[in-house]
DNA sequence: GTCTATAAGGTGATAGAC
DNA sequence: GTCTATCACCTTATAGAC
């Protein structure tokens, strides 16, 4: 029988309770600004009983990243050949937005990870990541050619939804301290603004 | 005579050494992930001499964020209340699109100091940032009240704008993958983009 | 002003008892 | 599976010669 992964339900919970851990501390303070001691302290385990779950700080970071990638990417999947153009984006539009409310630390892991060179997931990025985004491109641009969607570039278009969205999960700080107000105000406040906005940026004329 | 900054020729050029090779790594590995032997040897000196001009690692840090914090929202300062509305605007994300273009590093620097909850900037975000944000959000308002611009809320363009043109610094490795062509290509791309895209949605029916 | 040497403490990872 | 103890290394910072 196969011991190569034996997963208990006590291994199956620390595990969990790890990779939770892990999120909430490498998504505050980097890859490096993180130490061992605070993600077993928060995990509730020893520092060498987490190194009995996981052989290397590095591990426990690349499960996390490799385990999130898919659902991070999950709503651009979502969008609907058949649908109507204009809502299937500006959908897209809101769906990631509720991403960066629900899950800003993923969010913020992912930014932190990118910023400084996305060392762990390049190869994420030029394959699977590159070939979702250039399937999409491919569907607006025939979406604007058919006339159903104002002329644009649809790769920048992508890039400009990530931007617009992930800035209220990774600059966070920045917006509460300009807006003052309490969090989830900004959101609803900021998916209003999208809304209108990128219909008024897609609607053909 | 005041000795407390004698500022010879030599500690000028050290000094502006120093900060150049910070900002390289900084920028690269964030706060924690850099260290001093690896400033040390991209401004071509000793470690303990390092600590000659900064006091700590941190002061090194401090003074960097500090001293291109004007620099860095100069380009908002510019926009003008006597020019034509959405040329303003559209010439604002122009500015600074060629701000993450040129200072690159400069973009990571704030990028990563955001993201982790700008524990050394967050008086200067809730402070002159903030009023200046709020200064050019009345402005903005004004030209959509009188009929110039579109009726757009000022605060979440002011965020749009930040977020996609830094966006092409900050995230450089994910647009590049996604991408492949050269650097620079982009920004052209970039700017294209932007200009016809901000100037839908702010040119009024 | 700049260096070598080193102190002082933190950090990732392992050994071995239970 | 979990713990205590500990190693080996790295990193910030200082001491003191030149």
């Amino acid at each position: 029988m196969d011991m190569s992964r034996p997963k208990t339900r006590i291994q199956k919970k620390n595990t969990l309770a790890i990779l939770e851990a892990a999120l909430e501390v490498f998504s505050q303070h980097g890859f490096r600004g993180t130490t061992l001691d605070q993600i077993a302290q928060a995990a509730g385990l020893s520092k060498p009983n987490l190194l009995y779950y996981f052989p290397s700080k590095e591990a426990i970071h690349t499960a996390l990243l490799m385990g999130l990638m898919d659902t991070w990417i999950d709503p651009l999947k979502e969008m609907d050949k058949d649908g109507n153009p204009v809502d299937e984006i500006v959908a897209y539009v809101l769906r990631k937005l509720e991403m960066a409310r629900v899950y800003p630390r993923e969010s913020r892991l992912f930014a932190n990870e990118i910023v400084q060179g996305a060392p762990h997931i390049a190869d994420q990025i030029k394959g699977p990541l590159r070939n979702l985004v250039n399937d999409k491109a491919e569907l607006i641009r025939g979406w604007a050619g058919d006339g159903k969607l104002a002329e644009i570039d649809p790769h920048h278009l992508i890039f400009s939804i990530w931007s617009t969205t992930q800035h209220y999960a990774d600059f966070d700080v920045q917006v509460r301290g300009i807006l003052q107000p309490e969090r989830d105000e900004h959101f609803e406040a900021a998916s209003a603004f999208l809304e209108t906005f990128y219909r008024r940026v897609l609607t053909p004329k």
